[in-house]
DNA sequence: ACTTTTGTGGGTATTTGTGGGAAATAGTGG
DNA sequence: CCACTATTTCCCACAAATACCCACAAAAGT
């Protein structure tokens, strides 16, 4: 499977890995050679707002999302709320010489990553789990995928799709 | 990581760091030379209007707010009130020898700052926190981001924009 | 089976962060 | 006005973290 000619849109697959005891994430191949013709050498990486996860994000992504963000009107109180939330734990990182990727301390915390880690990649984004919690989060046991499913993608909700 | 020739249009980046018994806080180098970048080794450090935080300004951005401020007419009573609170507890700031800046006692105590303090860097602006005050301010339990998105982003709010 | 790519680990030089002391300045009381 | 104390500024030194480098193991492709 060589993918260096493959020119993605969006990101896919779901990828284990590694962290090293030094917070470095090496980027599986194909990821890696999809970031890559995304363009971009940079990232920013985040907290997810709503999972103990973390985002990566491409430069050319978060400076569109920067773009209207700056259009709001900072002397509104919640317009201050809302942008911090969504900046937190925002970091630029980069690809070493061998393609991995440094996640600071923080952001280790905050996801609880140990050494298996997981890339999972949606058309929302890129998201980096760890192991045992990513297993928890999909698991069928302890989430309904079906009832989900219907509330998310059934008919009554389907204009609530962005 | 090297940030050595990223130049950047605005600030990015939240981050964690110390200050110590002098009030003396050293900027993170990635922060650092993003401001550098900037081209400002001069400060201006206030209280923030809605929370109880510090925003830190470059000198250009603070002669743009100045400017606006500038265009209100100061023969309305409130609009005086308004200047003279907003500009509470302003003070100019450089950073020293070793890229520190040193944060005054009111501003310590009104920011309620201790020895784990926060950087966070969004397209409004540098705000600087107490940590634990911090993580409150962005906890999913403590705020509903989904309402606060629809509120700040959604259509009806879209006029709110600047 | 051999070659190439990918993933992993670790050592070292450099940068960054932190603390503390001396010098300079400001503040206070006699 | 002067001596004394407290505070702030400046400077240096050490500790810790990080970037950079290289080497090898593992896996994949030929």
């Amino acid at each position: 499977m060589n993918l260096q000619s493959i020119d993605v849109k969006e990101l896919l697959g779901v990828y284990e890995c590694k962290m090293d005891a030094k917070g470095r994430v090496s980027v599986p191949a194909s990821l890696k050679k999809q970031l890559l013709s995304l363009g971009s050498h940079g990232f920013i990486l985040k907290r997810s707002v709503f999972s103990k996860c973390l985002e990566l994000h491409t430069q050319d992504e978060w400076a569109s999302v920067t773009n209207s963000l700056k259009k709001l009107n900072r002397f509104i109180k919640k317009n201050n709320e809302f942008i911090r939330m969504f900046h937190a734990g925002v970091k630029q990182v980069e690809m070493d010489s061998s393609g991995r990727i440094l996640i600071s301390k923080d952001l280790i915390n905050f996801a609880n990553l140990e050494s298996n880690i997981v890339f999972s990649a949606t058309p929302f984004g890129l998201e980096i789990w760890n192991l045992s919690d990513y297993e928890k989060a999909v698991n069928l046991e302890d989430n309904d995928f079906a009832q989900l499913t219907e509330e998310v993608m059934g008919e009554k909700n389907s204009d609530g799709i962005s």
